[in-house]
DNA sequence: TATGAATGAGTATTCATTCAT
DNA sequence: TATGAATGAATACTCATTCAT
């Protein structure tokens, strides 16, 4: 008598489809009527499942935001060195950024958005401080185990968000830029300074010939 | 006869007017009556000195960049040793920002939009490379006079740039973040690596306790 | 096999709720949505029941005129006095409109839509014409019994309907009114003068404290 | 250079259009679009001088009003007998409402609306309130001339009032009725009962056949 | 019988832009 | 130069109704 639930297939048919127009025209031009072509349901269907637009913004950033979260935080729990480790997350950060390309023009936007919403303001900071501490843990751990400077892990985390989500931004402003390359050289500089031993670490030793 | 000229005071009257306004709602729901009530003007008198609304973001955002080029290029001729003037400028830089608090938001939405259209990119990056420049110019610098390592000084200008835009956009979004503390961190990180002797360069020496 | 026949129940108990979300929101104003939630039942079953929504109107509608007549209706055939029995029919419809207050809204609004469509009009009028009839009758055999002056039955029923409808539609704008008190001293002044005895009838001689 | 102002006159227009529309559809079912055709104006400029629909819906019905009670008050202070005035008040209640047929309608909703809204309430109360403290005015007038029973005017008034508004309501239901034929019958009845002389006054003498 | 997900035509409202004065 | 009334395309959202299960 009961058909399956498809009520979270279909949210997600319907973040896909509003995530792509997103994309391409940002929130505030973006439209519901664009949201119904690309989704493929019809606009009755858009607003029993979502409240309006605003709702449809909001969950659609927070799957970003927790999807951006799950896949880095997930390096952060291993054993191996630090600096390794540290590699291993700057690369799949890097990795996921050059996947999801698009999506970091978004992600601006909705930065720009926590400028003027207490809200949005609210759902960004909670998901930079996850972000934050997961990457202060880390630092925390290279202390105690000697391999890095006694520094502020608080600090140091920031820092290293900072200057991830710096060049993100250069590299949206001007896609020519090489990332990985830049990335290698900007997290060299701060690992070598908080690094006991090796000055000059290589982020990025393979070199890859496609891009 | 002819009345004296009043079309650069009128042009700024109304970009100072679109800038209150954008900094409130932002780029996309800021509305023409807006602009022409906080400018105290009419709405034909917008349109007699601007094409339309695009026009005046754009003349708005160029504007908003060269304020932000002048300040800081300013700060990179002087004869002091690099550290000194690296100081300045990210003292420069920070004040720059904490007096036009509002402005940084704009910034960032400036920058999303630059994600989508080639126009806006072009723009933004021209921005970012006079900043770059004369960035890698100050250090190129350093290094000739032996100051500073010799790295690659557009790269350590990219570095530098990116933390200093990626610390904006968390304290835009987390606006308890205390900014200098945590630049002076950073900064110090990124130098400690850059600079041939003084290991820790402390930033913001003087205690305020006005914050 | 065959289930016990629930359709009257049903249908009740959908016209049940949708008089009650009438009464909150006007016909034009409630949604299916509503009557669904005030029904406990499922928008199929309404719609298994009820054509549609301007069904559900109708067939409220002529409940309400029913219940209205019958309760009336029955106060009309007795044998007693004329006058005593005029003063029973008024208190039972000011009863039935005290007890269904928020019902005179409703039937307002019915009223409103008679101006406008044929049928509605053909419903409301066959309402009226039911009210008047019973109500003429009454007085025609009033006038036979020697007990009024001989006017004209119908007109006098008309007048009196009317002045208690029209009593009705200002106590709904003003609920402060009170609606006995003026009854009482209307229904005095005209049927002072349909008596061929007692000039000043009270048409409600217990004074209630009540309100 | 300055261009005369049309705005009162462009009320006007709209708020002719918008009655027309209400005429034919009733508050609810009527739209934007209907009363922007009816108008020939454009959709921007309807809400160039009204916020919305609800406003056009509260200044048609004041402007309903305020007509309906210039017409009849100005009726009300005269020299001539009390019968004569009341006379005429009663015809000149009929001839308008038989020229603005169609707004009976459109009143009887704003009173049914006024059964849920507050707002209305008020407005609608303010409405039968004057018309009703004038009536009461003119009764007291003739009571203290001798000419009518000393009954509480105000009380008389209501009744009055209420049968005109309820007569008006029956006949909206069914347009067959003949207006002022019942009209009379039912002044006639509750005249005779106020008056210390005439026990029947003709209120409609002249027997015209144009209906 | 009964469910509730899905449909899509319809509606109020906004707002960049124009243009007669 | 400057005004602000007027335009109308565009947009978010609603809701009666249908229909596969």
């Amino acid at each position: 008598m009961s058909r399956p639930d498809v009520s979270t297939e279909r949210r997600h048919q319907i973040l896909d489809a509003a995530e792509k127009v997103f994309v391409r025209h940002g929130f505030a031009e973006s439209t519901m009527e664009q949201i119904v072509e690309e989704s493929h349901l019809s606009k009755g269907a858009i607003y029993w499942y979502f409240k309006g637009k605003d709702e449809i913004i909001g969950a659609s950033l927070a799957r970003m935001f927790e999807r951006s979260l799950q896949d880095v935080a997930d390096q952060l729990k291993s054993d191996r060195p630090i600096v390794e480790r540290l590699m291993t997350v700057a690369r799949c950060a890097t990795d996921q950024i050059r996947n999801a390309r698009q999506l970091a023009g978004v992600e601006l936007e909705a930065y720009a958005m926590a400028a003027r919403s207490p809200q949005m303001r609210r759902r960004a900071s909670g998901y930079f401080n996850a972000y934050i501490d997961a990457f202060a843990k880390l630092i925390a751990d290279g202390i105690e185990k000697g391999e890095l400077h006694p520094v502020d892990p608080r600090k140091a985390a920031i820092s290293g968000v900072a200057l991830f989500e710096g060049l993100t931004l250069l590299w949206v402003v001007n896609p020519d830029l090489d990332f990985e390359e830049v990335l290698a050289h900007a997290a060299g500089l701060m690992l070598a300074s908080l690094l006991r031993d090796a000055p000059r670490p290589n982020l990025f030793p393979v070199v890859r010939g496609d891009h």
